[in-house]
DNA sequence: ATCAAATTTAAACAGTTGTTTGAATTTCTA
DNA sequence: TAGAAATTCAAACAACTGTTTAAATTTGAT
């Protein structure tokens, strides 16, 4: 699919610049001449602008929840016959994106970026794509109703719905915790976000399990 | 300062409008021909489209974290000399958006939706009042730290921060939740979404003060 | 009713957009 | 190496953008 050097250098600026700016304010202008190349062969190689937005996503959207499910089967398979841990299930979730996103300006980093704009407004083509990949999701009911049979349906799709929000707002707007704590908190450390994330929502799922409220054992 | 009936139906429009889409993708025209107003208007009452995306920023967004902060006054008043529950803290942090964003078809609801928008790609200007607003938002850290004292500074700010992101997914991306769940999460009953965010978002909270990992008295 | 200020209007403005063209150039094959 | 295919290039294209203009109209105070 990827033949040509040219593509991938507008790929690459092209996300680039996506990952920065709504892409209705990226021009291609901007695009051909941060990448060396002509303005027309945005056009020779892709068609339109439309279609270069959309191979940006494809060119790694799939693989980011590839490596959710590759996760989850491996907790699966390693507690076998056993129900993996929430904490296992919730950790196959969570790291992939977070782990992107730390990519220290990596290109994985920027497409995290160009996700979070694309969720919020993109092509109807991309909506398409991204609520396809949500249906991918689902998958993460069957080990969580396994750990949590108190829950139902409605309550485990809620809190993976509260669990999506957290890890969206770490993977894409420390900026803002960072100022929200004058710099207490580091933002810089992808592991620990994860075991953060990861706690965070496991006691979210625990509480809605055992009926309404936290637990407090304190 | 709002005083023109022209202005008024101006500003409605373009809310309307910026809430559906990016801002840049929707044109003067749009918004004036669907104001039933003169082109010419915009920059003749507002000065730019820049200004007029302010202005609706500005319309509402204040008042946003104003009934946060008079939600989470009334909890301490209520509950002085002790320190409000930490249920009461995260309901004023919750509530006003999430029922913002459920009065059906109404200007907020729309305006949650452009507050979204904004959040993930605006004017420098915006991105500025954006963050001053994130600022007032410290202000729930001194009864979380009553409530949560064995929990850092950071714990808090990370918690917070946690929160934040349930709260926009609450807000602003249900009809995902309705698809991954098919139908099975009621998404129009606020109060009920309230009660959910709140419940997970506490247990979040406790969990990360018990130190590591989520309290498992089951 | 009169005049000045405020507002609305249609038209034009200059600049930018994505896209296309057709010739030049490079790359690959036989 | 000859020739065909693929690619690059500068230039132009039509359409659309936010903004401005200046005349027409409405409004409101005297």
């Amino acid at each position: 699919m990827l033949t040509s050097e040219t593509q991938r250098k507008i790929l690459d600026e092209a996300e680039r610049l996506f990952s920065e700016r709504h892409y209705s304010t990226v021009t291609l202008r901007e695009i051909t001449s941060a990448a060396g190349v002509n303005i027309a062969s945005v056009n020779y190689h892709f068609g339109s602008k439309n279609i270069l937005l959309r191979e940006v996503f494809r060119r790694r959207a799939l693989d980011l929840n590839r490596e959710r499910l590759s996760l989850l089967d491996a907790a699966e398979r390693e507690a076998a016959p056993e129900a993996p841990s929430l904490e296992a299930v919730l950790f196959a979730l969570a790291a992939p994106p977070i782990r992107w996103s730390q990519e220290a300006d990596g290109a994985r980093a920027r497409f995290m970026r160009f996700l979070r704009l694309c969720r919020v407004d993109a092509t109807e083509e991309i909506r398409t794509l991204i609520n396809r990949e949500i249906g991918h999701l689902q998958r993460f009911l069957v080990p969580l109703a396994r750990i949590l049979p108190q829950s139902s349906r409605a309550d485990l799709c809620w809190s993976l719905h509260h669990s999506l929000g957290v890890i969206h707002e770490a993977t894409a707007e420390l900026d803002r915790l960072a100022r929200l704590s004058d710099g207490a908190c580091h933002t810089d450390n992808g592991e620990e976000i994860i075991n953060r994330v990861v706690g965070f929502c496991a006691a979210g799922f625990l509480a809605a399990d055992h009926g309404q409220g936290a637990c407090t054992d304190a």
